[in-house]
DNA sequence: GGTCCTATTGGACCAAGGTCCAATTGCCTT
DNA sequence: AAGGCAATTGGACCTTGGTCCAATAGGACC
């Protein structure tokens, strides 16, 4: 069960605590990055594979949880797990509110640790395989003419090519064409199989 | 900002703490009702309408996170908001993974809880709209005979009739009449929206 | 200016879908 | 045994969808 292709981030101010679970982490399978403290992570380009963040909560500077703000507002989808000393009823429940896929109190069970490295990094696997898909499909949208885009919506209405016609005010033959324009370069070798792109993209 | 179509359930073992908050709850336009201990709670039939549970962690007997588990396991979708003396770290994280909506302490903050009351009942409300859809569309699939649902199941693919016919080995007239059938029964206007339809279902 | 590309439109023609009519067969319930 | 329902099929006819070939108009580029 062990995946070098996935990468977990350490982010504690305590150098002795990084060592630890650097040991611990990579011993799981994991290839490990430490950092001292949020700015330092923030600072340095990450690779584009999945993986996780282990977070210490209290740490001079940003926190943790600001740094859960931080990567939230930038968009960066890294599950994150939160460690610390003395943490409270209120933090928990605040990191858990905003994502956190656990929160656990130092010392820490090196098992459940592990179990949870796992769990974090299958979600963001899961989620980058989704947002891929998403941002091809978004691309071919892209590619279509602002008129074929039009027909495409209205097809998604389930009107019928006459309907769209006379909707935008031009003929059935027309509106043919773009559609048999929008489903090539859709990809799309049905109607319900365009349909269900869109609805990956939220269309309606 | 009231609600009187939505109600409340208190469950606490401290008398004056139900008063408390049913006066608290009920001044913020809520219909409440009190429960003494889990069991009393889930002894009793509860309306069929929106509405959220106030839970006390900490009582003699089922706990609240005892309550928590057999709700789930019961499929009762009742978003639940914890209230907790002297709460610890695991047992709030333990709840919000579970779902919990929110994990507070008393005292509690009027204002918190009255807010965290309006989240909960709001994604009650929804869920429970969701749900009804969810069951409707459902009951028109078991509406289908046999023979429409496999020509349903066949059209998601975006199978043409003929095809279909000849993985049925059948004729395309025949699939003609049940694809009729199935747009029928399912209620579906077009293709787009039998696909979307089959989607709320989860088939793909 | 000339060329290339894209968006848009049109005509002709064929394939696929949908509907109205009617009928047969097999199975289950009453 | 009788009735009801599901499944199936057939014919005829119309609508809709899809494709091939072709043309026009507006921009971008050389």
């Amino acid at each position: 069960m062990t995946d070098p292709e996935a990468i977990v981030f350490v982010v504690d101010d305590d150098p002795s605590v990084r060592r630890a679970l650097q040991r611990l982490i990579r011993s799981a399978g994991f290839t490990v990055e430490s950092f001292a403290s949020a700015q330092e992570f923030l600072g340095l380009p990450r690779p584009d594979i999945p993986g996780c963040l282990v977070l210490d909560i209290h740490m001079p500077g940003v926190s943790g949880l600001d740094l859960q703000d931080e990567l939230a507002a930038a968009e960066v989808n890294l599950p994150i797990i939160f460690l610390t000393g003395y943490g409270t009823v209120p933090a928990s429940v605040r990191a858990m509110k905003a994502g956190a896929v656990d929160f656990l109190e130092k010392p820490v069970d090196d098992r459940a640790l592990v179990v949870a490295i796992h769990q974090a990094v299958e979600r963001n696997r899961r989620a980058r395989l989704e947002q891929a898909e998403v941002r091809e499909i978004q691309r071919r949208v892209e590619s279509l003419s602002p008129r074929e885009r039009e027909v495409f919506s209205l097809l998604l209405t389930g009107m019928l090519n006459k309907q769209i016609a006379s909707e935008l005010g031009t003929t059935e033959k027309t509106i043919k064409v773009h559609r048999g324009r929008v489903m090539e370069k859709m990809q799309a070798g049905s109607m319900a199989e365009l349909v269900r792109l869109a609805g990956k993209l939220g269309m309606r």
